[in-house]
DNA sequence: GCCGTTTTCGGCCCGACTGTTTTCAGTCG
């Protein structure tokens, strides 16, 4: 029988462990000390620590007593430890991660636990962007901001990233490239140019004279947002950048510009597909060009519409190039005319100062104006999500007049009345009717109890759906993209129900969420289910996020027509029943 | 949970610093 191996590191790290837990648990300060106090002994000691515990000679270390040695000396027998496992299971997972924030000592954690239920770095950085933390005691402004500065910080060493994190870093760096001449043609590829939510690289294409590859590599390589470069080669090169993302910058002749652009550009299924297709045609496609059978010469091609063209295919924007039915369409000239940010003509569901938003409404009209919108639809919490102030009846009726004297002096823009109502655990809707009767639109949103089965959370959903004062269906999953998963959900029949109730999906265009996700976008436009871009802005930059809706609307197929905000004011009055 | 020249209970390292307080709590090193 083998013998249980555990070695003088993996002792030390599970007293350390024990310690933590503790301290989160809020134990006896002296007691989880204890444990640091012991794993320290441990560490400064050149002589066989196993064998001392086995030997039970570990009793006359000072600092080791009683109950620690019999630990130690079950997890040497055993391997493991009963007691340990027994406490790592009684506290979430993420809580030691967030330990590794800067201002998050276990006090801290332990409050935004108890009090937000925050249980993630992922969930710590929403609430941080909501403002929840500044309300909470021995919190304020300045230690919410700290906390956020260190969870950016952090979140270089994460292994995929924010669209909007690698959109940033993409557009600088390309910006940096264009200024080398020789550079004839600059392109970011990849699954940042499909718009995919979450983005693991950055992908360069471009193309020059082969005699300046390399002096255009070593421009790349000298890019001085550069942390390390990883690979350096004449046609392709890989920095990491001091954000942590990893960028690849691939070189070609000016003839192979747009092969190149479309195999780095993916997906990998979508060049399955085509290479596929191609060859029914008697052709080779790869990355360099489009080979007629024995050919070494590829057919001219100046540009991806070209190689669409050649494979009679209409020209198949990126977001689509998932493999998930483009290339049928781009044969049948079935293609959807995807929606783009310029036909947005107002948003809803926006947070103001009433509940968790920084901004008035007031501002927040002044923003829309400037942005070019005719519209905004106000959407505070209701009373339920008491975390973010959620709004009591009487401040409903404050908010009313509010908006009421507002748009009453305004002729060239609206002012929506709107809520983004709780969905309580039955289904049942945060406010009466009566109340719920007051506002032009309602956003019905799961804001807790996520840990239900599959079955409850979607008949908790639908019901709300059926309610009919439910305009829409807010943030359908309530994910957040690298920090928490989806509740389970049967998405399939939330849109058939939607499509039933003639009720909207929308698609949450915050960066964290992007939800409903654009998976469902086809089906949802087969059902016929109409679609809303909703910033959830909590504050005035907040409305910028938008483009990253439409980015994820375009992904899921849809048309300006199935979205609602692409509307104009008077058809919106007319949905939501507005008197003139 | 440990320890004992205060010895089986009651204290356990602490000062600088920050931010949230209005005299202090929590973090960090």
């Amino acid at each position: 029988m083998a013998e249980p191996t555990i070695d003088k590191k993996q002792i030390i790290q599970t007293l350390e462990n024990i310690g933590t837990i503790l301290m989160l648990k809020g134990e006896n300060p002296f007691k989880s000390r204890a444990y640091f106090n012991a794993a320290r002994m441990l560490e400064t000691r050149n002589d066989d620590i196993v064998a001392l515990i086995q030997s039970g000679e570990i009793s006359n270390i000072k600092g080791i007593g009683k109950a620690l040695s019999e630990k130690l000396s079950i997890l040497v027998k055993e391997g493991r430890l009963p007691y340990y496992e027994k406490l790592k299971e009684s506290i979430p997972p993420g809580l030691m991660d967030m330990l590794n924030i800067p201002g998050m000592g276990p006090k801290k954690v332990k409050a935004v636990y108890d009090q937000l239920g925050i249980k993630s770095v992922g969930e710590l950085e929403y609430a941080c962007n909501e403002n929840r933390l500044r309300d909470l005691p021995g919190f304020g402004l300045k230690s919410q901001e700290k906390i956020l500065k260190g969870i950016e910080l952090r979140k270089k060493y994460s292994e995929r990233f924010l669209f909007p994190i690698a959109w940033q870093q993409a557009l600088q760096l390309t910006d940096y490239m264009r200024k080398n001449p020789q550079l004839i043609r600059l392109t970011s590829a990849g699954s940042l140019r499909r718009k995919k939510e979450t983005v693991k690289d950055i992908d360069l294409v471009g193309s020059c004279k082969e005699e300046q590859r390399l002096s255009i590599m070593d421009y790349f390589v000298r890019y001085p947002l550069t942390e390390s470069i990883v690979n350096r080669g004449q046609t392709k090169s890989t920095i990491l950048l001091q954000s942590g993302i990893s960028c690849d910058l691939r070189l070609v002749d000016d003839e192979q510009f747009p092969f190149a652009l479309h195999h780095s550009t993916g997906s990998k299924e979508h060049n399955t597909a085509m290479r596929h297709r191609a060859k029914t045609r008697h052709l080779t496609m790869n990355e360099y060009g489009l080979f007629p059978r024995g050919s070494e010469q590829s057919l001219p091609c100046s540009n991806e519409v070209e190689i669409f063209q050649t494979l009679q295919l209409d020209f198949i924007p990126p977001e689509l190039r998932e493999n998930q039915g483009e290339i049928e369409a781009a044969e049948k000239n079935n293609l959807p005319e995807l929606i783009t940010e310029d036909q947005i003509k107002g948003v809803f569901h926006v947070h103001s100062v009433y509940s968790d938003g920084a901004a008035s409404i007031a501002d927040l009209v002044r923003a829309c104006r400037n942005k070019g919108y005719h519209y905004l639809g106000i959407s505070d919490h209701s009373k339920s999500v008491f975390y973010a102030h959620g709004l009591s009846e009487d401040r409903v009726k404050m908010q009313h007049e509010e908006i009421d004297r507002l748009n009453s002096g305004m002729n060239d823009f609206v002012i929506f009345k709107g809520i983004e109502v709780d969905i309580l655990n039955d289904g049942g809707l945060d406010y009466d009717d009566e109340v719920l009767a007051s506002f032009d639109f309602v956003i019905a949103s799961v804001h807790s109890s996520f840990r239900m089965s599959k079955e409850e959370m979607t008949h908790r959903i639908c019901q709300a759906l059926k309610h009919p004062l439910v305009t829409m269906l807010g943030h359908p999953t309530g994910r957040l993209l690298l920090a928490r998963e989806p509740y389970p959900l049967d998405m399939r029949q939330v849109l058939e129900t939607a499509a039933e109730q003639n009720k909207i999906i929308e698609i949450n265009a915050n960066p964290h969420r992007l939800d409903l996700d654009w998976r469902w976008g086809k089906l949802a436009n087969q059902l016929g289910v109409k679609t809303s871009i909703n910033p959830d802005a909590h504050t005035l930059a907040g409305l910028e996020d938008i483009k990253w809706g439409v980015g994820i609307a375009r992904k899921g197929w849809f048309t300006a027509e199935q979205v609602l905000n692409t509307h104009p004011v008077q058809k919106i009055k007319q949905l939501f029943h507005c008197p003139d």
